[in-house]
RNA sequence: GCGAAAGUGGCGGAACUGGUAGACGCGCUGGACUUAGAAUCCAGUGGGGAAACCCGUGAGGGUUCGAGUCCCUCCUUUCGCACCA
């Protein structure tokens, strides 16, 4: 063992060892149990962030901790492959995005080496490989003979300028990111997948899966939204009818039919059939719809902007009174969700209250409030407006609760045709088309004669040219006359390619399958997918609680109910870990543009009077003065990443992976700090240096468990006692942070015990090991060398997770806090186990304990809590005593 | 706007089941070593107070023998919102 460490000398040497034994590589062992650790896939952007560094670090060292116990562990990688940063840097360095995307893959790959993970990286897979993707568009194929994908209409933004589709990343405060125009809603043929056709088991089997954090199972609940309510159809009044050529009435969809009578106008959104028919002879109505359609189509501009509406002239009748009710356009209407319109009652909902207030609508209320704030004479809204009560002014429906006048109008509704009670949800089916060029094609074919053509399945895959270059406008497939030009597979006439490729999210939601058999070429997945799955555990950003997530679970049940494995849900377990943070620094400049600049760059200083301020120097030489925005996620376009790469080669992977896991628990957010950084490295030194000053000077002798002195069995206990934490803390809390802190501590009481007997270096011997063996999952390199340097022959990797020697833990005694009143006044030391009445004696007799208490008449109450090693005296202060 | 979380010393965090608030690390202060600095080591470090003690977990209320933890109201920050991945 070197004296000095040196983590460049020694991560290379581990690495090696893992290499050259194929230590990662892994099997199915029919009878072993196994253990899939997944990480979610990378985009490959060309290097890695922090954020990869933490994802992959708690992956491996779950992996590597499974591993130790005993478990058959697969921890593939692979890439997430296609997306629209390839197609950007295409455009601004005139690369393919093929060539750039497999350039970055190399990059990576050795990155994520240089960490040290331990990876199957035999099972590697990239989405943008034909072998890949061909199978994105075989089950493609089946889901259209099953109805689950179809095609109608969909709404995207428009930049008029380039004529092109934006995708909303690319709209920046409603405008083109490259044009600066207006952007537009527009409407396109898109393809569909069927979601909503699962969405009651989707939502009924977050309950199969205690393993995922609540929080997330509560935002795909929330997300799918269930809610039950009433469809309520109000007939076009006699004008309206003959005005418009379709029949019938106007639907809604209301969770609250309770206050049906509080409606004052009804409101549908701009895209509504209705609205654009009215709109044909009603110019101002036209031009309305039209603003309407300018801004992006995000929910969250949507929800946001201006509540702006029309008249369209139209009117419905009530179904209950027959009373006309006008018919307004609204721009807070959703089209996609519910009907695409909705009931207006001012009186009970706030969106409404405001919509009439800006129209000058009359507001009625018809619900009383069960906390009486309802005042017929003050402005009725000033109550709850969501508030549910008992109606009044509703007809025979008067004074019924929230419940029973439901119940009653939805079946005098159903009574009448004009209604009845609807569960409906918020869940929209997903649309795959994307008008771009880096993604997986959607193997159709269109021919003029034969319609909508699939392609054949033994023309899969459809290949994607590798050699286009997007210019910004449009998507280059489209323009490639080599890639569209093809004959009908039906009549064998020309015909044209379908030209949109899929959402990405496609991609993503299968890959964990195919890492359990990359090789297989006649199958999407095969047995070894059966042995494998489901993943164990799942580790991804907070960022994909919902989409990704939902609709990875989404295709596996389209995946079993096509036949190809027998799962209802992919991941057993997940983890969604926190962001990374770090300062962020900027300097406004004359026009109103923040420069960042990046942490590592800034200098901070107290001024002359006292506080803190930020400075940074220029190439030029001259020193600015920042401003200090806080703490945000690490990214490029606020300047404040820190590169992993440069921070292993100063420090090493292991201080790396040792920070990221220390800094905080994984779910919450991590803070970047350089001194914290520096903090892990010189707990690792000092490690090096214990575990080197205990082996210079020759093995240790065998540890004789019986013979040792107070002193030894002192830190013998510690040192199981941090044993057994650390397991439950790694296994069954993902608490890293508190292993590694307790893991410190031990080497803290190692450093503290100078006994150099025989006896003691064998005590010392088997605690350094103790840490070496706890920390190896998250320092493997350093522990690698350690335990080689330890005596033992066998790898530190190939070892299992040590047993606690419960005899170890054995105390001589207990201390029990006392309390008086709950404030902690005095401790007592009793023998284990001690009966419940010694305890209460021993806290009793505490004087220092007794001078909070008046005297023994003035206890009223003492509790003793063994399980906490606690005593509460519930007592009366002393007279004039201190307790005030 | 809707949905979900998080607020504890100078800082990151610990306190797992309602039971000793501040483990561990950073920073800071003092000391040792050194020609000097860096590194390293030792000691101290929530606030107030000479001390006894008192105060203290975003704010305000409540439940309890006992609240950082449970309940209610509010404030602030972060994330997601269907074409970024």
């Amino acid at each position: 063992m070197e004296e000095h460490y040196d983590p460049a000398a020694v991560e290379r040497a581990a690495q090696a060892y893992w290499e050259e034994h194929r230590s990662f590589e892994v099997k199915e062992e029919k009878g072993r149990e196994k253990y899939y650790c997944l990480s979610m896939l990378p985009y490959p952007s060309g290097r890695l962030h922090m954020g990869h560094v933490r994802n992959y670090t708690i992956g491996d060292v779950l992996a590597r901790f499974m591993r130790m116990q005993g478990r058959n562990v697969l921890q593939p990688m692979g890439w997430d492959a296609f997306g629209l940063p390839a197609e950007n840097a295409a455009m601004s360095n005139g690369v393919p995005p093929a060539r750039w995307t497999r350039q970055n893959i190399g990059h990576m790959r050795a990155q994520l080496k240089s960490l040290g993970f331990g990876i199957d990286w035999s099972r590697e897979v990239a989405t943008c490989d034909p072998s890949y993707y061909r199978w994105n568009q075989w089950l493609f194929l089946r889901m259209l003979e099953r109805g689950i994908a179809y095609r109608k209409t969909g709404v995207v933004n428009w930049d008029p300028v380039d004529q092109t589709v934006l995708a909303n990343e690319q709209v920046i405060e409603g405008r083109g990111w490259r044009t600066g125009a207006p952007v537009e809603k527009r409407e396109i043929p898109t393809y569909y997948l069927n979601i909503t056709r699962y969405t009651e088991e989707l939502l009924r089997d977050l309950e199969r899966l205690p393993g995922w954090p609540e929080r997330v199972r509560l935002m795909q609940a929330n997300w799918i939204g269930r809610s039950e309510g009433c469809e309520i159809s109000f007939p076009y009044a006699p004008d309206t009818h003959a005005a418009m050529s379709a029949a019938g009435a106007l639907k809604v969809f209301t969770t609250r039919a309770d206050t049906l009578f509080g409606v004052t106008f009804m409101a549908i959104a701009a895209e509504h059939p209705v609205a654009l028919a009215a709109a044909a002879f009603n110019p101002a109505l036209a031009a309305f719809i039209d603003e309407c359609r300018r801004g992006s189509v995000m929910e969250a501009d949507v929800a946001t902007q201006e509540k702006k509406g029309m008249r369209t002239g139209l009117h419905v009748l009530h179904p209950f009174t027959g009373k006309p009710i006008e018919l307004w356009v609204a721009n807070y209407v959703l089209m996609g969700y519910g009907e695409g319109a909705v009931m207006g009652v001012p009186g009970h909902d706030e969106r409404d209250f405001e919509f009439a207030l800006r129209n000058s609508l009359p507001i009625v209320t018809v619900v009383r409030s069960p906390s009486g704030a309802y005042d017929e004479v003050r402005a009725p809204w000033i109550a709850d407006y969501g508030d549910y009560g008992v109606t009044v002014n509703s007809q025979e429906f008067s004074g019924l609760e929230f419940r029973a006048a439901v119940d009653a109008i939805a079946a005098a509704l159903e009574e009448r045709g004009l209604g009845k009670k609807r569960v409906q949800y918020r869940l929209r089916d997903w649309g795959i088309s994307r008008q771009r060029y880096w993604g997986c094609p959607i193997p159709l074919i269109h021919c003029e004669a034969c319609g909508e053509v699939p392609v054949p399945d033994e023309q899969l895959p459809v290949l994607l040219p590798e050699d286009l270059v997007p210019d910004g406008s449009g998507n280059p497939l489209a323009k490639s006359a080599a890639f569209y030009e093809c004959t009908c597979p039906r009549c064998g006439r020309s015909a044209r390619r379908e030209t949109d490729t899929m959402d990405t999210f496609v991609d993503s939601s299968w890959y964990y399958m195919r890492y359990a058999c990359p090789d297989q070429d006649r199958a999407m997945v095969d047995e070894r997918a059966a042995y494998w799955l489901p993943v164990d555990q799942y580790i991804g950003g907070i960022e994909h609680a919902v989409l990704h997530l939902l609709y990875a679970r989404f295709w596996t049940k389209v995946m079993r109910d096509v036949g190809l494995l027998r799962l209802d849900e992919p991941f057993t377990n997940l983890l969604t870990q926190g962001m990374v943070l770090n300062h962020v620094y900027s300097q406004t400049a004359v026009d109103g543009r923040r420069r960042y600049f990046n942490p590592t760059d800034v200098r901070s200083r107290r001024d002359a009077s006292g506080t803190e301020v930020f400075e940074t120097t220029l190439p030029s030489g001259e020193t600015i003065r920042l401003d200090n925005l806080g703490l945000g996620k690490m990214s490029k376009s606020e300047n404040n990443g820190v590169d992993p790469e440069g921070l292993i080669k100063r420090f090493g992977a292991d201080t790396a992976r040792l920070f990221t896991m220390f800094a905080s628990p994984p779910e919450q957010t991590l803070e970047w700090s350089d001194e914290g950084v520096q903090g892990a490295s010189r707990f690792i030194r000092r490690l090096w240096v214990a575990v080197y000053g205990h082996v210079k000077r020759g093995p240790a002798v065998r540890l004789e468990v019986d013979s040792l002195n107070d002193a030894q069995r002192g830190l013998r206990r510690a040192a199981h006692h941090t044993l057994a934490k650390a397991a439950d803390d790694i296994g069954r809390r993902r608490s890293f942070n508190t292993a590694i802190a307790a893991s410190m501590e031990l080497l803290n009481t190692v450093g503290r015990f100078d006994d150099l007997s025989d006896l003691g270096r064998a005590v010392r011997q088997e605690a350094l090991e103790i840490i070496t063996l706890v920390l190896s999952p998250i320092v493997p390199h350093i522990a690698h060398e350690l335990w080689r340097a330890l005596g033992h022959r066998r790898a530190v990797v190939d070892e299992p997770w040590p047993a606690v020697d419960s005899s170890a833990l054995v105390q001589d005694s207990v201390e029990f806090v006392v309390q008086v009143n709950g404030k902690l006044r005095g401790r007592v030391r009793v023998a284990p186990g001690a009966e419940e009445a010694l305890i209460r004696e021993a806290a009793l007799a505490d004087e220092h304990v007794m001078k909070f208490v008046g005297g023994k008449a003035a206890i009223k109450r003492v509790i003793v809590v063994p399980g906490r090693q606690i005593v509460n005296i519930v007592a009366s202060p002393p007279a004039g005593g201190q307790d005030g």
